[in-house]
DNA sequence: GCCAGAACTCTGG
DNA sequence: CCAGAGTTCTGGC
């Protein structure tokens, strides 16, 4: 098995992309491209890794214009391996709109899990390979804290103000 | 392999 | 403040 994988630069820090012939397999945001490698190599250590390999070029182009704010919306196609609990939570982040946050309780609860599954959410969350396209940024604490963040707290932070102030020209 | 503890949490006592 | 709830992973034995 193969994954094609590029490292572009973003709105915000260093960008892979990285992908099999189906979809997305991962992104992530970085301060060096070494870093990024590093990481990918980690989470696919049996696989062939391809820099610059064929990948559908729009892929990468509607992460990029996400992320200097020239569009909204992520619809690409995935190809990340999960557990069911994973997927579904995936599933409800997905949902949550552009320029505002949920909770992990309220995850929880929209799964139907009754709130108590919160820390199962954030787990869940932290292990999502796919940032972005899977807004795990937007799931923060019941408290107003914004939680913690697999790719920094301080990306966390930049990228809710962004959408924030994004979202009302969108409107 | 098994068990304990941790991980981007929240609620009730 | 403490413990417990649901899932997955990791490290010690």
């Amino acid at each position: 098995m193969q994954i094609s994988y590029t490292i572009v630069d973003s709105a915000l820090d260093r960008l892979l992309v990285a992908a099999t012939t189906r979809g997305i397999s991962m992104v992530s945001l970085g301060d060096s491209d070494s870093y990024l490698e590093a990481e990918l190599a980690r989470d696919y250590p049996s696989v062939e890794l391809i820099r610059d390999g064929s990948m559908p070029p729009e892929w990468v182009d509607t992460l990029v214009n996400y992320l200097g704010g020239q569009s909204s919306n992520l619809d690409l196609p995935l190809d990340v391996r999960a557990t069911d609990f994973q997927r579904q939570v995936w599933q409800a982040l997905q949902a949550i709109p552009y320029g505002s946050t949920s909770t992990y309780g309220e995850v929880a609860r929209a799964l139907g899990y009754e709130k108590t599954a919160a820390r199962a959410v954030g787990h869940a969350c932290a292990t999502n390979p796919v940032s972005l396209v899977i807004p795990c940024h937007r799931a923060v604490r019941n408290d107003g804290s914004l939680g913690g963040y697999r790719w920094g707290l301080d990306r966390k932070r930049a990228l809710l103000a962004r959408e924030r102030s994004r979202s009302l020209l969108f409107v």
